[in-house]
DNA sequence: CGGCTTTGTGAGTCTACGCTTACTTCTGCG
DNA sequence: CGCAGAAGTAAGCGTAGACTCACAAAGCCG
């Protein structure tokens, strides 16, 4: 990788050091680590970004809006609120194999707690995940199509509890959980919870 | 603190570290810290453990067992079927305020990802406890309480998944995740799921 | 009391990390 | 072409963290 405009290069780093995060965790991964797995020496990293830290922000902003992109993209092409709240469920970006691999940076970073300016930058993402997922099953209980038993602030809540816990338990390797021995997934819980007996996994 | 034995001197370095742990998370806490916390100099640390890696995951089992223990004291008193399911949703160590701090190290350990050895003492307390709750569940439904709808398998992993991602919120310190404006908590919900109506939160 | 074991300490060593300085090469544009 | 400004590097500074060594005090038992 030869000689970048800044704008590439500083994606580019991005990229990177994404995947060491998602590896290593934030304290785990260096800057010379990652400088030399983006071909480059460490001063670069410091033309781009102010400090590590830094580049650990910008890189959360960078996955929660991808995130959210990604969800809205699944969604966008159903208009049927039952079908939508479906893939809500389906394609849920914590739990769903694409999009998971970008999402471990911020499981990663969940218990990265000591840094303040890190921990507001996620919790601003989870104030703008909770208020997307609201949106949705909100949209979903005006249709109609699904019991408003709960409200949709405290539905909103626990389907974020639910797809962390599954991230964490992912990024942690533990095998075969969220499936019991007939195959059928947690997916398929959430599914009849939330739309009733016909409820099938796509 | 003056001098003691080694037994005592080994649960002391425990319960500091695990305070540490807690906050800090485990690459960010310090040895001559939790030694000065302690009350005593680094090599005391390492005549008792091999390793700081060592502490930590003497500290996982130590932790582990207390919990399992917490909940199963709390479920003892109850031998109806419904109640004891209705405590084990009540008093569960990851979201009650009780055990919360004691498990929050657990739950930072939790993307502490790089170590082999880390995480084989997470995986183990995750079978454990997945363990527990399938007894429980599979006692609730035997009982005919409890709808058999999903296998007691799934429920727990369901559990688990919730309660880790509530731990982690609150780790995080993310305000009023959980509820909603009425002030209806996620355990109710919870609770209404799988108790039905009639569930009230104690 | 005397001597042996156990608990403790002061003062390091060594390594690795975040970050900087002083310098060189490339490239687009007037 | 020439040269300004952007992209890049080699080498190293300062510090902090995990871990150790050589020695001192405290407790225990005949």
């Amino acid at each position: 990788m030869g000689r970048l405009p800044a704008a590439q290069r500083r994606e580019q780093l991005l990229d990177t050091a994404a995947k060491l995060f998602a590896v290593h965790g934030y304290a785990g991964a260096t800057t010379s680590q990652i400088a030399k797995a983006a071909g480059v020496t460490e001063p670069i990293i410091y033309r781009h970004f102010e400090s590590k830290r830094d580049l650990f922000i910008a890189l959360i902003h960078r996955t929660s809006e991808v995130t959210i992109r990604l969800w809205e993209h699944e969604l966008a092409a159903a208009i049927e609120p039952a079908e939508r709240l479906k893939r809500l469920i389906n394609t849920n970006p914590m739990v769903a194999n694409r999009g998971r691999g970008v999402y471990r940076v911020i499981v990663q970073a969940m218990t990265e707690v000591e840094d303040p300016k890190i921990l507001e930058a996620l919790n601003e993402h989870v104030r703008t995940l909770h208020a997307f997922l609201m949106r949705e099953v909100q949209r979903a209980q005006d249709s109609g199509n699904v019991s408003k038993r709960f409200s949709p602030e405290l539905t909103g809540w626990a389907l974020i509890h639910l797809g962390l816990g599954y991230g964490v338990l992912s990024a942690m390797g533990v095998q075969h959980h969220g499936e019991d021995s007939q195959g059928r997934h947690i997916v398929d819980l959430l599914g009849e919870l939330m739309l009733g007996q016909g409820y099938k996994r796509e």
